[in-house]
This record gives structure tokens, C-alpha cells and sequence, in this order.
DNA sequence: TTAATATATGAGCATATACTCATATAAGCA
DNA sequence: TGCTTATATGAGTATATGCTCATATATTAA
């Protein structure tokens, strides 16, 4: 068994000072996750159409819906994820709610993938 | 039943032109999913990881696994997945495969959310 | 208060995905 | 050639997720 004894882990491990300079330069725990959180909100095809949508101007539920040829329900569930990640917030005018970006970190983000993908 | 008629879905449709609009300048299909897609692969707290200590120098299959106290087979397939969508690429030394970023876009958009979350 | 409308939400279902386990492949060495 | 090692890969499994459907909530108007 070539197995090197060490504390990290029961793998077999070639280069040992490299396992841990990389374990020591590691992202903390929370901000990978935050960091995974976030693209998870842009890794659907949905929810970006939402975004991009959004970015030009608010919209209500009722237009989402016709504009992505979505149940009001689907897209209803898709603003709520959203609000819960603080990406998206909304005005009520009457019985019609109105959602627009928060901030405009989101947009950002999109457009500089955008850049990146075009190259 | 206070359906304005339309030919763009059978949702209920408060503000026609706002959504023709929205249609208009909607992302073309391909992007979006490439978009999607990109975001996917950054989606996961593994693949992360791996990306953010590639960033850094090329590393092993075993010793990405060591880092992660994964087994060296999940680390292979998460590996593959990267591989297919051209982000990182690797290089043969006798037997083992070294892997590094293919460029340095991905860990740009890396860099620049978390420069977003830490506001 | 009652009815109508816009949206929200819970449950259920079908698909996607991240891992495990067993096995296959590829390179180096005896 | 045969053996060992590093990695790859296919199948299976458990969980996550994006939708549908039915129902609940909130606001307006009669």
C-alpha cells in the first residue's frame, strides 16, 4: 500500500505540500457557498430570461408569464426564489405586483458573461 | 373571463406592449443556454473548489481529491464535466493527469462575484 | 359582506445531478 | 508479457429542482 500517512485524508497523496497550500488558499466555507448560491439563481434559463427582462424595466407576474409562455404559477415560484436571494423586490399598485432588480450586481454579472462567452 | 386577446399566449395580458417589448429584446435562444450553462458549471461548491485552487497551479486528479476528502472518482467526473465544457484542460505526465484552467475567464467572473457579495 | 382578480403557496411528479461502487483503460515497471 | 498505479467511466441511488394543479391570500369593487 503506497498510501503516505498524513491527517488530511485516507487518499493517496502524490504531492503533499500542494494539498495543503491549496486547503490553506481555500475559499472559507461560507463565501463558496454564498458564491454557489449565487450562480444557482442564474443556472436556469428561466430565471435569466426573468433577469435580463427585468433589467429593461419592471414587470408584473401576469407579463412574465405571457413573455415566457409560462403558468403565472411556474413564474410566481421563480420571483419567490429570487426575493428570498434579495435579487429581485417588487411594489404593490393595487392587486398587481410589479417586480424590479434590487441592485443592479445581477445585471452586471450577466452582462460581463455575456462579454466573456462572446469572445 | 377578461382575457384580452392575443397571440402570444393565453395568460392574461395587462400590459400588451410591455411585453411585446420585453419578446423583442429578449436574449437570443443560444445564449441564454450557453449562459445557463456557464453558470451551471460554477453552480457547485465542489467544481468550485476545484476551479478556485486551479486558479492557483495545475493539480492532480489524487491530489484535488486529498483537498476535497473526496474520492478520486467524484473528482473525476465533476473533472469530465469541466473538461466538456472546455474550462479546464490537462496535461499527461507518465501516469498522471495534471489539470489546469483552460483561461483565465472563469475565474475572473470567479473574482468579480465575489467582489459583488462582499459589498 | 360578497364577488372578482392577481398573486402566492403547498403537494406531487418528472427530470437532473452529485455521489458511490464496480469495472475499464492507460502508462510505467518487473 | 504481466503487474501495479492513476485516472476514467457506466450504472445505480439519493437528493435537488422546475414545473403543474389545486387551493389560499390579498386587494378592489359592488
Amino acid at each position: 500500500m503506497p498510501r503516505q500517512s498524513n491527517d488530511l485524508c485516507d487518499c493517496r497523496l502524490i504531492h503533499r505540500p500542494v494539498v495543503e497550500e491549496a486547503i490553506a488558499s481555500a475559499l472559507p466555507p461560507d463565501e463558496v457557498e454564498t458564491l454557489a448560491q449565487t450562480f444557482k439563481a442564474l443556472a436556469d434559463e428561466t430565471r435569466l430570461k426573468i433577469l435580463w427582462a427585468l433589467e429593461k424595466r419592471e414587470m408584473c407576474v401576469c407579463d412574465l408569464a405571457a413573455m415566457l409562455s409560462l403558468t403565472e404559477s411556474a413564474v410566481s415560484h421563480q420571483l419567490r426564489l429570487l426575493r428570498n436571494l434579495q435579487l429581485v423586490t417588487n411594489r404593490r399598485n393595487g392587486v398587481v405586483l410589479y417586480y424590479r432588480l434590487t441592485d443592479n450586481h445581477v445585471s452586471q454579472l450577466i452582462n460581463i458573461t455575456l462579454e466573456h462567452l462572446r469572445d
